[in-house]
DNA sequence: ACCCAGGGTAACT
DNA sequence: AGTTACCATGGG
C-alpha cells in the first residue's frame, strides 16, 4: 500500500520527534521509517505531499496517522489562548498517532524518570531480544510472546528498576486483569484506574497510554516539562478553549517548551 | 562528583 | 492529602 497525503497540519519530523513514539528513525535520504504493529512503514516528504508506504492496509495507515482528524480545527480553537497560539504555530505539524496499546504501555513504563535517547535504546534492545523478526527489523514483542518473563530475563535491556514494572505489566495483560478492549471503550477516569493497577504505572504513564494508544484526547499527561509550563503560564489551570482536547494541546505545548531553551525556568 | 531525565512507590508527616 | 528519599542507568 502506498498513499499520498497533503502536508497541511502534518510534519513528519514534528510528529515523530515530539515524544509520543520511540521507534521512528530518520534515514540519510530524509525519509522516516519504523516497524509499527509488526510491519515496516516508511514515510517521506515530497513535493506533492507526504508519501507513506507499507504492507499495512490503507485503513490501518489512516488510523495510525490519524488522517481523518482535522488538526486545523484544533489549532484555530486553541489560538484563543496566546501561549497555545504560539505553540501551535511553532509545532503546527504534530499529529497524535494511534499506536498499539501494549507497545505504548511498555514504552511509557520505560520512559519514567528517563530521557528519550535512552528510552529508545532500551526499547530497541527489547525488540531485538524478544521481538519477532520481520522485514526491515523486529516487531515490538507481544504480551503473549513475553509470557512468564522475569526481571532477570530483562537484564540485557539495562532498564534498571523498571524491569520489574515491565514484568508486572506483561503478567497483568496476559491474565486479562488489564483488558485493552475494555479500556478502549471506558471513559478517561475508569480507564486510567485500570492501567494504574500495574505496578509502576501512575497518572502520567497511564495518561500517555490513553492518549497515544487509545486516542483519548482528554487525557493530559503531566510530565516535568508540562508541570513547568503549567506553573509558568497556567497557574489556575488550562484555558477553556482546550476542553475535551487537552491531550492535543499538551503535545503542542510539550514540543514548544522542549525546543525553546529558557521559555520556562527549570 | 554532581545533576537530570516524558515518574512511581513507600514511608513518612 | 501533601512531601521526600529512593529507585538503575547513561549522558552532560
Amino acid at each position: 500500500m502506498k498513499i499520498k497525503v497533503k502536508n497541511t497540519d502534518f510534519d513528519l519530523r514534528q510528529t515523530f520527534q515530539c515524544g509520543q513514539c520511540f521507534r521512528w528513525r530518520e534515514r540519510e535520504d530524509g525519509a522516516f521509517r519504523a516497524i509499527a504493529a509488526g510491519k515496516l512503514i516508511t514515510a517521506k516528504e515530497t513535493d506533492g505531499g507526504i508519501v507513506i508506504e507499507s504492507a499495512h492496509t490503507r485503513r490501518f495507515l489512516e488510523s495510525y496517522f490519524d488522517l481523518t482528524t482535522d488538526y486545523g480545527e484544533f489549532k484555530s480553537r486553541f489560538s484563543a489562548d496566546p501561549v497555545l497560539k504560539t505553540a501551535c504555530e511553532r509545532s503546527a505539524g504534530i499529529r497524535i498517532l494511534r499506536q498499539e496499546p501494549f507497545e505504548t504501555l511498555i514504552s511509557f513504563i520505560i520512559s519514567q524518570n528517563n530521557n528519550i535517547p535512552r528510552i529508545s535504546g532500551i526499547i530497541d534492545r527489547l525488540c531485538e531480544s524478544f521481538g519477532e523478526p520481520v522485514e526491515g527489523g523486529f516487531a515490538f514483542p507481544t504480551a503473549k510472546r513475553l509470557r512468564g518473563i522475569t526481571p532477570d530475563d530483562l537484564a540485557p535491556l539495562r532498564a534498571g528498576f523498571r524491569a520489574r514494572y515491565i514484568a508486572d505489566a506483561v503478567s497483568r495483560v496476559n491474565s486479562g486483569e488489564v483488558d485493552f478492549a475494555e479500556i478502549d471503550v471506558l471513559p478517561l477516569e475508569p480507564a486510567r484506574e485500570r492501567l494504574k493497577q500495574i505496578v509502576g504505572v501512575g497518572d502520567k504513564v497511564a495518561d500517555c497510554v490513553l492518549l497515544f494508544a487509545f486516542h483519548k484526547l482528554d487525557a493530559f499527561p503531566k510530565d516535568v516539562w508540562v508541570k513547568r509550563i503549567m506553573a509558568e503560564f497556567y497557574p489556575k489551570g488550562l484555558p477553556e478553549c482546550v476542553k475535551g482536547a487537552e491531550g492535543v494541546a499538551q503535545q503542542y505545548l510539550f514540543d514548544y517548551v522542549r525546543n525553546n531553551d529558557g521559555l520556562v525556568k527549570a
